[in-house]
DNA sequence: GGTTAGCACTCTTAAGCGTTGAGTGCTATT
DNA sequence: AATAGCACTCAACGCTTAAGAGTGCTAACC
C-alpha cells in the first residue's frame, strides 16, 4: 500500500477543511489560492489524481472538484487525534463548571447535564451512555411501602445514580418488616456490583432461605426481581438537543437515528465498541452498527464515574463536521465530566 | 354568516377526506368519480366557488383543485367530535391493556407507556403531560441517606407517582434520624395536596419549630426546598415515539416541535388550554401556542389518574392528519389510560 | 331556479435544447 | 518534477414549447 508524503497530507487536509468550511467540491485552482502552497493548479490537480486512485477523495462528477471519501475524513480524523489539539474551550468549560457544580443533582442528573451543555455548543446531538449496570456498586437499598401488596424499591449507587423500582408481592408487610429487610439486605450487599449481587442472589439463595426468618426469604426472593430485571432508570439512555437536529440529513436519516437512539441495544453495542480503548474516538460512517447510517458520524469519548464504571458521552452529526473544533469539545467534556464526578 | 346546508358540507367533507388521503388539490371532477354523489362536476364547481368564498378552501393556483384551509380543517373536526364515531380500535386495545396492565409499573411509566404505543399506532409524535405538580396528593416521603451532607428524599404520590430529589444539610443525620423525619413528615403531611403542603411549610413552618426538637424542624425547613422547587421528575414532559417524526415537516418545523417540547413552558400552558374541558380536543394550527406551528395540529385528550388530578395525552401531526382515525385513537387511549389508573 | 354541457382561459409541470462555466486530464515545454 | 496550454466533459441555468388539469362563465335544459 502506498504511503502519503508530506505534501500529499498537507493537501488532502487542505481539500476536507476546505470541504467541511464550505460543503462544495474542491477544485485544484481553489486550493492555490486559499492555501498559499507555491503550487500551480496544475500541480495539485496530479496530486489529486493520485489521491483519488488512493482512495482518499472522489468526483461526484467529471468536471467538478473533489470532495473527501470515508477513508478519507478518517485520515483526516487521526491526524488529528494525534495532533491533540488543545483548543480554546474556555467558554465551554465555564459553561460545564457552572452548571455541574449545582450539588442538588445525582449523578444521572449531571450527566444529562453534560450532554445538554455539549449539544448546546456543539449544536449537535449531544449522547451520554452512562456505565454499564453490570458494573455499578451498590450503596443502598431502601423498601417504601407502595401499595397494599406491593413495595418501591430504592436503588442508590455509589456512583450516585438512583434508580426506582416497584416490585409485586404475594402478601402485605408492613413498614417496619420493610425497613428490616433493608437493613439485612444493606449488610449483606453493600460495596457490591450489581453483577456479583446477582450472582449471589441467583447461587446462594436457597442456603440463605433456611438460616434467615421466612419474611427476609421471602423479600430476597422477590429482590432477585430488582436485580435480575434490566433495571431500565439505570441503563436509561440520555439523549440531548434533539433540537439541535443537524441541518444535513434527510428525514430518513434523523428517523433512524432517533429509532436507533430509543433502542436501547444501539447504546449497549456502541458502548461496547468504546470499551478498552480510554480517551476520544470517532467513527466516521456509522454503518457498521446501523447501516442507514451511513453519512453520519460520532465522536465520543468515555467517562470515568469515581468507581470502575465507565460511561461514554458524545455527538453525532454529519461525516462533514467540524473534526478540528469538535474533537476537542468533546475530549474536554468527558474530562470535564470524569473530574466533577470523581471529585464529590 | 351564511350557513352550510347539507350538500355543501357534504361536498367540503369529502374534499377534506380525499385530501387528506391522498396529499393534492382536489378537483370537481375528481369528485364525481370517487363519490357517486348523483352530480356533475360542473354543479361541484359552484358549490365549490361557494364554499372558496365563505373560506373553506382556497386554490393553491387559478387551475388546481382545492386544498382545505384551517377554517375547512376546524368544522371538518368539529363534526367528527359531534359524531363520536367509535371506530374500531381493539388492536390498539389489545396492545394498550398487554403493556399497561404490567404490575410492576409506577403510573409515570404506564402513562409514558400509553403515549409509547399512541405513537406506535398513529404514527405520530405523542406526548404526555402528567397531572399539575400542584394537584399531586402526598402519599408517603422518605429520606434515605446519600452522602455525608446529602439525603435522597423520595416522594410517592397518591396516583402513584415517584419522584426524587437530592437535598444538602448543613450538617450529617443518620439515617436513624432520618426515618424519624419521614415519619413525622408522613404524619403531618400524609394525604394533602402539594399545594396544601406548599402553603403549610411556608406559613406554620416558624410556629412548628418551637414545638418539635431541633432536627426536625431543621429537616423540614429543607423539605420546604423538596416542595417549593419545582420537584422537576414528577411534572417530567413524557414524550414518545421521536422516530415517528412526520414526513410532512419541514426540519424547521421540526426543530420546533422539539424546541417547544423540550421547554416546559409550552407544556404547562397547553395543559392550561385544556383544563376545564373535558374529553377530546383538536387545536387545528398551532399557531396560537408557537407561531411557527402554523402548520401543525394536535389532537389532545385529558385523563384522569383516579384522584382529582387531570394529565393530558395526545399527538402532533400535519393539519393534514387523519383525523377521522387519529381522533377516535386518541379519545380511546385516554379512557384506556384512565381506566387503568382508576383501578389500581 | 337548480343543473348541466361546452368552451375558452389560466397556470403548472415536464421535456427538449442550446449556452455557460467550472474543473479536469493530457501533452508539450521548461 | 513542475507548469502552461488546451481540448474535453458535464452539471446548471435559462429559454421555449407542449401537454394537461382544472377552472369560471355562458347558454341551454328540466
Amino acid at each position: 500500500m502506498e504511503t502519503l508524503d508530506e505534501r500529499r497530507k498537507k493537501i488532502l487536509c487542505a481539500i476536507i477543511q476546505s470541504h467541511i468550511d464550505l460543503n462544495i467540491p474542491i477544485g485544484s485552482f481553489f486550493i492555490t489560492q486559499k492555501f498559499s502552497v507555491g503550487l500551480s493548479s496544475a500541480t495539485i490537480r496530479n496530486t489529486m489524481a493520485k489521491l483519488e486512485e488512493l482512495g482518499y477523495i472522489s468526483q461526484p462528477h467529471t468536471s467538478a472538484g473533489r470532495v473527501p471519501t470515508e477513508k478519507g475524513y478518517r485520515f483526516f480524523v487521526s491526524t488529528l487525534l494525534e495532533e491533540q489539539t488543545l483548543a480554546g474551550n474556555s467558554e465551554l468549560s465555564d459553561e460545564l463548571s457552572g452548571k455541574l457544580m449545582l450539588t442538588e443533582k445525582d449523578n444521572g442528573k449531571i450527566v444529562k447535564e453534560a450532554a445538554n451543555t455539549l449539544s448546546l455548543f456543539s449544536h449537535y446531538l449531544a449522547l451520554a451512555i452512562p456505565p454499564k449496570t453490570e458494573d455499578i456498586v451498590l450503596k443502598h437499598i431502601k423498601f417504601i411501602k407502595y401499595e397494599d401488596r406491593k413495595v418501591l424499591a430504592v436503588l442508590v449507587s455509589e456512583e450516585g445514580m438512583i434508580s426506582n423500582k416497584i416490585i409485586e408481592l404475594d402478601r402485605t408487610y408492613s413498614q417496619k418488616q420493610l425497613d428490616n429487610a433493608s437493613s439485612y439486605l444493606n449488610g449483606k450487599f453493600h460495596g457490591l456490583t450489581i453483577k456479583i449481587i446477582r450472582e449471589e442472589i441467583t447461587g446462594q439463595l436457597h442456603l440463605d432461605k433456611a438460616a434467615c426468618d421466612r419474611l427476609i426469604a421471602n423479600l430476597i426472593a422477590l429482590c432477585r426481581e430488582v436485580f435480575t430485571s434490566e433495571t431500565e432508570d439505570l441503563t436509561l439512555n440520555m439523549l440531548s438537543g434533539a433540537s439541535n437536529l443537524p441541518d444535513f440529513a434527510t428525514m430518513k436519516q434523523i428517523k433512524e437515528i432517533l429509532r436507533a437512539i430509543e433502542d436501547k441495544q444501539f447504546m449497549l453495542k456502541l458502548l461496547h465498541q468504546m470499551s478498552g480503548s480510554q480517551g476520544t474516538q470517532v467513527f466516521v460512517g456509522m454503518e457498521h452498527i446501523i447501516p442507514s447510517l451511513r453519512e453520519l458520524s460520532l465522536v465520543i469519548s468515555t467517562y470515568k464515574d469515581g468507581k470502575q464504571a465507565n460511561g461514554a458521552i458524545g455527538i453525532i452529526g454529519p461525516t462533514r463536521m467540524n473534526y478540528k473544533k469538535l474533537i476537542p469539545m468533546v475530549d474536554h467534556t468527558a474530562r470535564a465530566l470524569t473530574r466533577i464526578l470523581t471529585e464529590i
